[in-house]
This record gives C-alpha cells, sequence and structure tokens, in this order.
DNA sequence: TTGATTCGGAAACGATCATTCCCTATCCTT
DNA sequence: AAGGATAGGGAATGATCGTTTCCGAATCAA
C-alpha cells in the first residue's frame, strides 16, 4: 500500500492534480478502480495521503542534510544544497508536490492550501532556527534578520523548484555560494 | 478582443490551465462558446495569447519599476519591490501565469515549456543587465557575479510568488532589503 | 429595400471524467 | 473441509469536458 502510493505521489508530481485522470493513477499505483476508491474515499483524498508522505519524506532528507553540517551555517549551506540537488535534472523536472499545490489548489481548495502554508511555515522555522543556532555557535553574525533572512529563504528554496521545473541548469556551489552571502 | 483576452488572462490566473473549464472561460471573457472557437482555434490556443499578454503586460510594468531608480542598483531594488508588491495581496493569490505554466503544464506541454523557458532566460538577462549597469556606474560592486546572482534572483521572484500564492504575508521592504546583500 | 455576408449565441455531439456497483478469488475460522 | 468475510478487479453510470454545428441578428453594398 504504501509502495503504491509512493506511486501516486510520483504521478501527481508529474502532472498536477487537474491533470492526472483516475486512469493515470491506477495505472501509475497498479491497481484497479475499485480497489483505489476502497482504499481512499476519492481523489481528493488520494492527492492529501500523497502530499502527506511526499512532505514526511522530503523532510526527513532535509534534516538528513542538515545533520551533515557541523556549525549553524554550515547545516544550512547543506539545506541549500540539497535543495538545489533536488530540483535539478530528472528528480527537478518531476517537480515539489508542495509547490505544485501552492500554484495549482492553494486558491480553490482550503484543505491543501492549508497544509501548504503550513508546511511553508513549519521549514521557514526549521531555517530559521538554523540560523539562530549559527549566531549561537558563531557562524553567523548576529545582526543577521533571522526571520525576515528565513522568508527569502525559503523564496529561494520555492523558487529554485520552478526554474528547475522549468528546464534551467542550476549549478549548486555557485548559486549557494552566492545565496550565502544573505548571512554576512 | 484585447478586453476579453485581459479576463482570459484573469481567469486562467486563479484557476490554471486544467482546472479553466471552456464554461468558465465564456463566463470570464463574456463570450459564447462558438465565438471563442471564431477567435482561437482551442482552448490551447486561448491560452497562449494569455500567456503572451500577460508576459508583455508585466514585462512593461517590470520595465517601469526600473525606470523609478537613478543608477543600476536602484533600478534592480525597484525591480524586486515590484515582485514583492505583485506577490502580495489579492493580486498575488490570483498568481502568474508565467509560474503556473511552468508548474503545471512546463513537463507536458513543449509549446508552453519552451515559452517559459525563454521568459525566464529574458528576465534573467534582464536583471544581470541591471547588475552590469550598476557595475559600471559604480552602485555595485565589480566582484559581484552578474550571472549567477541573477540566476538567484531569478529564483527568488518566482518564489516570491509561490509564496505569495500560498498566504504567506510579505514585507517588500524587509525582504528586499534582505536581498540587496547579494549585491555587497 | 433587398440580398449577401459576416459575426455572435446556444444547442448538440462524442469522449472522457470521477465515482459506484457487483462479481470473483483469497484467506481465516471452525 | 466448508463457510464467511474481505479485498481486489472491471464493467456500468451519470456528469462534465472540449469541440462542432447550426441558427438568428446585424452590417454593408447596391
Amino acid at each position: 500500500m504504501d509502495t503504491a502510493l509512493d506511486r501516486a505521489v510520483r504521478v501527481f508530481r508529474e502532472r498536477g492534480y487537474h491533470a492526472t485522470s483516475i486512469g493515470d493513477l491506477t495505472a501509475a499505483m497498479r491497481l484497479a478502480t475499485g480497489s483505489v476508491y476502497k482504499a481512499f474515499r476519492d481523489k481528493h483524498a488520494v492527492f492529501l495521503a500523497a502530499l502527506e508522505r511526499y512532505v514526511a519524506l522530503r523532510q526527513e532528507q532535509t534534516r538528513n542534510a542538515a545533520a551533515k553540517g557541523t556549525n549553524g551555517r554550515e547545516r544550512l549551506r547543506h539545506v541549500l544544497l540539497s535543495y538545489v540537488e533536488h530540483s535539478q535534472g530528472s528528480e527537478g523536472r518531476r517537480g515539489c508536490l508542495v509547490v505544485g499545490s501552492a500554484v495549482e489548489l492553494s486558491a480553490l481548495d482550503p484543505v491543501v492550501g492549508a497544509r501548504v502554508n503550513s508546511q511553508l511555515k513549519t521549514n521557514e522555522s526549521f531555517i530559521a532556527g538554523l540560523i539562530r543556532e549559527g549566531q549561537a555557535d558563531g557562524s553567523i553574525p548576529r545582526h543577521v534578520e533571522a526571520d525576515d533572512t528565513a522568508r527569502l529563504m525559503i523564496c529561494i528554496t520555492q523558487g529554485l523548484r520552478v526554474v528547475g521545473k522549468a528546464r534551467l541548469p542550476l549549478d549548486g556551489e555557485r548559486l549557494v555560494g552566492v545565496a550565502m552571502k544573505l548571512l554576512a
């Protein structure tokens, strides 16, 4: 079942919500129509479950990236690097389900809208936390505005997914190198 | 006819491509079904025309914002400020047709994909040009990498639209203040 | 005024959508 | 071994989609 949900995540990432038919979904999940409706109330419920699963997976990947760093600044750098890598190539073209939900559904679907909003806030707090961590361990200057900088960095991460989906090449080292100026 | 196309732009921005039915379109454009198909080959052609019109409008607004500045740095600052303002409030919730096209259609529709890609490159060149202008007039240091910085700023602008659509409040002065560190 | 022509509007079309229903095979219990 | 409950598969259903077609009104030339 979880493997079927992973396949649902994949097809929703590639095609978005409205362009994904139940036929696409059953083909990808290798389940018959009836089976999908046994497991989920409707298409919307499948999407919500897929979104939840995607968010959990991405959160784990981001925490793992952060763990690579030895101080606040380095942890943040690895998080940004991880975002660039995931926004690139075939993974980038597959797209981010949070960005896709925000753009395609946020305005029309209050449930998805609220979920996306809360997830962005969670990510923002995580980044703000890393900045404060860096300020505590001396790797980031005290005068950096943690909240404003975190919000701008969320814009960068979400923008990376948009640009990556549009097939512009992204050089991780160079882009992150420039972005780290925000911590000066 | 142009006023009808403006209404099409509006509904496509709000609902995206797939969630907009011909019924939505005719209601918004105040045209009957037959009239729409007299003026355009199909729904896809309406979208392409709307995208073209939106891009032209936004480009003009961005150039106007740039014109407010008296040197390269100030012109860039006004461009960023303009982006934040457009990403906010009701205008922000309406969304950006370029971001929407990139996320929803870029991977599935080669024509839209190519158009979005070229538009992002155009915007990037415009920003890179402003940076070089600032370096020529002394308002931006020479050691700033124009191309890398421009690409990161494109990420910021596209990300602003995503975050704005997700209803996170954006403070123009604060965010742009932080972003201008990239020109240090 | 008349006739031809062009343009917008609404009904009709097949296709496809999300959803429901029913049947079959598989297991666990006794 | 038999029976009952359960899960999965696939056909049927009503609604809605994009598109086409046809009809009436308005416009312009003569």
